[in-house]
DNA sequence: TATTAGCACTCTATGTTGGAGAGTGCTAAC
DNA sequence: GTTAGCACTCTCCAACATAGAGTGCTAATA
């Protein structure tokens, strides 16, 4: 696939395809065959230029606003470039993050260990600001961390308060209704006799092994592990995680966003949880950063934007993702690599 | 204060005046004096309504955006109209809020109410959405709740996880720091002693019960209390509550946002939260409903806009703030029902 | 004396026109 | 294959004219 398209283009008209790219990210002007010629000095007249321009139009890379113009990416185009930055990247020009930076921001990091709600919102604050895109959070999903530990506290005469303690750190809680006669001490056996069956598992997993458990021995528990398990199905379904935004605003500078009705449809996507939240969890499935460019985002919402993914880990136990969206017209190799950069040392936090 | 203006206007100016107010909130455009004469009928020509709206402006409650346009209210314009408003309400033409609503939406608040986070975001989702303005919602202060009970459980194995229920249904949980030889006996010693010792005080009594303890026996407590009184300390001191927000982007349809820096200003106003609390709090200091008018308003960022707040309480006693922000242009009085109607809602779910 | 009709004046919003400038595509020469 | 040259197209912008809304003032009216 990539080959093929690398195929397509011979060298001087994959230069000049970047040439027009890149400039047209560094200012969202149209592109014009003499502004290239001058700017990135080709060994070719402007007339050249202007057929190999008018070749990569023909293509679908470039297209004009309208007939007097210059050109401007498409979709296509983007991908192209997109495509041939991670190919330059292999090769030479990596651009290097200071390792300073990483080393601060991992220790900033640290300081949150506590706090895993804290620590998230200081990604997205950190990335949108670094890059002045809308960076999304999404913290790992409740199934997929490690249950350490429950409690069970009386609050109402008729309401438990259920306490749940990941490996990760991160702690649910959630009310819920039962039966007034039990006592605390009852929940006290029955939070024991949880921690030590289950400790240590997914909870993914002890959702699979309760759903064994009942057909294994329908109705002939003992009250108190009956108890225990209708207890342990309501405490275990917590609401979806939050999701952890940032950055929506400083979309507003950017001159694609002037019309305002692209910034609305982006917030209300977002606030549509779970649309956001389905596209980025399709998205991860495959290994590093991953690029969404316009049109080839499959939610209408976020048409004409771009989204850029990676998957932080624990070890290799994948737990949540961070995302960053922002207009087609994207530094696309400044974002890949805050992206990349930004995952890494939230993993690495999650490591120890 | 509210005598003076309304004797300063008679009868005639105060009415052109509301329905300069009236007609502007209604649609942006500056209004003239024929259109006054043909839209409410006064008895009067235009050339005399003309009069009257040269005495107002000089008066200082209409501008003119420039000469030969119709006049628009200014602060003080929108003061006079919002003091009449309630005036107005006290006598006859009340804005009745269908009883069906109040019930209804009761109802809906009472499903949340083990899950107090929910139910506050519930209110702002549903306020933002009725009005189209930003509303915003101020937990209980955490100094202002009641102490139910805390419990301590030991998470790895120099952190302990502090809960800490109130009677208000609030649950903060807080991973703390202490020394790694105390066992999970010893925290539940220690939390039976602060449970008992404290429950059914507010977190301010606390505060100050710790501190004159702490005077009076100086270092002669035992190891257990001491201890005690430190993990204490620290689960107590909670980050500021969350502030619940909604409908930022609902303003981005209004005409006067359409230059978006406004729209900029306050969201990172929000951001900032304590400036927002602070001003919140300050505003709401008196009793019902408070409204502030543009150039009112203490805080630059929110110059411009109008804020309207109201506490809610549980019987007499205060817990939290819910508040509209709007353009100064904004629909006072269905604005100051809601704020009013929503805030009675929410009183009455704490009540039982 | 309060109100009104009439009118000149002001300012905005809108539409028209006419370059200037940027860029293209094509052709013919190198 | 490359390039210079040129006619052509389209946008942008400023200048200008005009319609429309609204005012303030004056003189007439009740």
């Amino acid at each position: 696939m990539e080959r093929d398209i690398f195929d397509i283009l011979d060298e001087r008209s994959r230069r000049v395809l970047n040439a027009v790219v890149r400039s047209y990210i560094d200012r969202p002007d149209p592109v014009g065959s003499r502004f290239v010629t001058r700017k990135y000095s080709f060994g070719f007249s402007s007339a050249t230029i202007r057929n190999i321009m008018s070749d990569l139009e023909e293509m679908g890379f470039l297209s004009q606003p309208h007939t007097s113009a210059g050109r401007v990416p498409t979709d296509k185009g983007y991908r192209f470039y997109v495509d041939s930055l991670s190919n330059e990247a292999q090769s030479e020009k990596i651009i290097e993050v200071p390792e300073e930076f990483i080393q601060q921001f991992s220790r900033r990091l640290d300081e949150f260990k506590n706090d895993i709600s804290a620590m998230f919102s200081e990604v997205t604050n950190t990335l949108s600001s670094l890059s002045n895109y809308v960076s999304i959070v999404l913290p790992p999903k409740a199934e997929n961390t490690t249950f350490n530990r429950i409690d069970l506290i009386k609050f109402k005469s008729d309401q438990i308060v259920a306490i749940l303690l990941t490996d990760e750190g991160i702690i649910h809680n959630k009310v819920i209704q039962a039966d007034p006669m039990l006592k605390q001490e009852d929940l006290n056996r029955i939070a024991d006799f949880l921690n030590v069956e289950f400790s240590g598992h997914t909870l993914d997993e002890i959702n699979n092994m309760l759903m064994q458990r009942m057909k294994r021995e329908k109705a002939q528990w003992d009250r108190l592990i009956s108890r225990a398990i209708s207890i342990n199905e309501q405490a275990m379904t917590f609401a979806e995680g939050d999701i952890f935004v940032s950055g929506l605003y400083d979309l507003m500078d950017l001159p694609e966003f002037s019309d305002i009705s692209k910034l609305r449809e982006l917030s209300k996507a977002i606030k549509e949880k779970h649309v956001i939240m389905k596209l980025l969890a399709e998205l991860s499935h495959s290994e590093g950063v991953q690029v969404l460019i316009g049109t080839e985002n499959p939610v209408t919402e976020l048409k004409g934007l771009s989204v850029i993914t990676s998957m932080y880990k624990e070890g290799s136990r994948p737990m949540g993702i961070i995302a960053l969206i922002g207009p087609t017209r994207m530094d696309y190799s400044k974002a890949i690599i805050m992206v990349d950069t930004i995952t890494k040392c939230v993993s690495r936090t999650f490591e120890d």
